[in-house]
DNA sequence: TTAGGGTTAG
């Protein structure tokens, strides 16, 4: 039966190929009940072509079948069928099938070779692309737009930037070919992901001059990484730019230039662009208002984040789980819990299922607000409901019990934690070890980094704050000291691979090695990194915008502030001198 | 060939 079938398949591949005139278009109604390896069923209506071929083993086993057949396939199906495998990242699988196509003497077009030399570009080997390109000339093809564009994206890949560039400048200059829109677009992303964006942007005006227009890809390939580079006044103006020479943003131009006038703190700007977005009638959904929200709420802007939410449902955008989860972290940042709560409740009746992250965000809240109990009854509510803890949930509840001095209930919880086959984390131990230290508990702290470092957690900044910190609370300034002193050995070693301070990052260092031991002690808790950004793993402390809970009495809405200001202030040196001059 | 999402540690 199988066989019989199998044999089916020439028939068909070729009978197809010569009844249609498109001939990557494969009409296999036969493929039904094929019984390859048991898996493949075909709709007897069903239209394929190669790229629902989504196996290597099904595009090999059609190679085979390609190259039997008689008559044989033409070149273009061949070359379509290598461009699905390289698609599947199967390059060698692609290389290997075009040497089987030149041992069986299959007629190779230049596509077939601009296949290969983009074949080779993935694999970081455009060495060997180029020396595709000099057997491209001896054939006597003429590589076109595509090949060249194969190269330079082959360059960028390779991280050699320069490079590309000067090959474009080449084409450019001598005119050996003219650079279209995926070109230029290439280019673009190329020397943004390179960091030269500056040089993207004059490419951009260059081209625009010379007649060549980008397209909306390019510009908001440059647009993005011109915010997210701290020039958001540069991005604005390039924004208005492609409009007024009549390329028009799309709905990731927009929520890109939206997300960068968010960042920057440009409220009025942000809110006007948006409605400007909405005026576009663009097709959006909740994913893009949620990043505003997100920003808004964590910016301790929660009510504008719950306009934003109305604004979005006015266009028949409903609030997803990301967008509940957001405004109820908002609220819990603010310590409004019962908000919280309300909200968390009342998501089944909007359609949503509560998940983890919404149980442990609001966890956090209610122990951060010292309502522990709340936080503890929440945490158990979490199996009824069908979810499972994760390391966050249990490390949010054990710092909550420490924290609250109920070292007995933390440590219990742990041991439940490790019970259920909960891996803990960096911040287990951190916690943990915190919990050690105002326990007083020192050497019970020190045996814990240890045991920690045994287990595969490496100790970090934070660690060591605390281990030190604690030591100096108990008087151990000379072990302190000691470990303070074996930090940049440890940061340096190879065998031991760890992201824990070296001597530059520590402002106290210097002020340690000049003071006596009598008053070590006070100075030694002051040392802190010189730079909070510069180890830090967390998404928005490399920001600079992690929220701080109001109850800590501690606002950071102000610092957040100075930062946008600070972020406002670079924008103004702006790149549109720069720009202007070409 | 363009963007965008999550809770926790000092």
């Amino acid at each position: 039966m199988r066989a019989s079938a199998m044999a089916l398949i020439p028939r068909i591949i070729a009978g197809e190929l010569a009844t249609f005139t498109h001939p990557f278009s494969l009409f296999c109604s036969n493929f039904r009940n094929v019984g390859y390896e048991g898996r493949r069923h075909f709709s007897s209506m069903l239209r394929i072509d190669f790229s629902s071929v989504n196996d290597i083993q099904f595009a090999s086993f059609l190679f085979r079948e390609m190259i039997r057949i008689r008559p044989q396939p033409s070149v273009a199906v061949f070359n379509k069928l290598l461009t699905v495998v390289i698609k599947m990242d199967c390059h060698s699988a692609a290389l290997s099938m075009f040497d089987e196509m030149r041992a069986s003497g299959i007629p190779l077009n230049e596509y077939t070779f601009s296949i290969i030399i983009h074949c080779y570009c993935l694999q970081n080997r455009v060495d060997i692309g180029f020396a595709i390109l000099g057997s491209f000339f001896k054939l006597g093809y003429n590589p076109d737009v595509a090949t060249f564009t194969t190269l330079i994206k082959g360059l960028f890949l390779d991280d050699k930037a320069v490079e590309a560039e000067k090959l474009f400048k080449k084409l450019l200059d001598h005119k050996i070919c003219e650079p279209n829109d995926v070109m230029i677009a290439n280019l673009t992303n190329g020397l943004c992901k390179a960091g030269s964006i500056r040089t993207a942007c004059y490419y951009l005006e260059l081209l625009a001059k010379m007649g060549y227009s980008a397209n909306v890809y390019a510009y908001t390939t440059v647009i993005d990484s011109l915010w997210k580079g701290g020039m958001v006044e540069d991005a604005l103006w390039l924004f208005r730019k492609m409009i007024v020479r009549g390329i028009f943003p799309d709905v990731i131009t927009y929520t890109s230039m939206i997300h960068g006038l968010c960042r920057a703190g440009r409220w009025e700007d942000m809110l006007d662009l948006l409605h400007e977005m909405i005026n576009q009638k663009l097709s959006l959904k909740a994913v893009n208002f949620n990043v505003f929200v997100n920003i808004l709420c964590k910016k301790g802007m929660v009510k504008e984040g719950e306009d934003l939410v109305e604004i979005m449902m006015q266009q028949n955008v409903n609030p997803d789980i990301f967008t509940c989860f957001t405004l109820i972290d908002g609220y819990c940042l603010q310590g409004q819990m019962d908000r919280a709560k309300e909200l968390l409740d009342s998501l089944a009746d909007k359609g949503l299922k509560p998940d983890i992250f919404s149980y442990g965000s609001l966890m956090d809240g209610y122990c951060k607000g010292g309502k522990v109990n709340e936080a503890w009854h929440i945490f158990l509510e979490v199996h009824s409901k069908g979810l499972q803890h994760t390391t966050s949930t249990y490390n949010i509840m054990i710092q909550g019990l420490l924290r609250e001095g109920r070292f007995g209930d933390g440590w219990k919880l742990f041991n439940d934690m490790e019970a259920q086959g909960v891996q803990p984390d960096l911040f287990t131990y951190n916690i943990l070890l915190d919990g050690l230290c105002k326990a007083h508990q020192i050497d019970d702290a020190i045996s814990l980094v240890h045991t920690m470092e045994e287990r595969g957690v490496n100790p970090d900044t934070v660690t060591y704050d605390i281990l030190i910190s604690g030591l100096c609370n108990e008087g151990r300034v000379d072990l302190a000291r000691d470990i303070l002193n074996q930090l940049p050995s440890k940061g340096g070693s190879s065998s031991c691979e760890t992201n824990a301070p070296d001597k530059s990052t520590w402002t106290g260092w210097s002020k340690i090695e000049q003071i006596d031991d009598e008053s070590q002690s006070s100075i030694v808790c002051t040392a802190r990194r010189r730079d909070p950004s510069g180890s830090a793993s967390h998404a928005s402390t490399q920001r600079g915008e992690k929220p701080v809970r109001e109850w800590t009495g501690v606002s950071s809405r102000r610092a957040m502030h100075g930062a946008s200001d600070a972020l406002a202030q670079r924008s103004k040196r702006t790149l549109g001198g720069a720009i202007q001059e070409v």
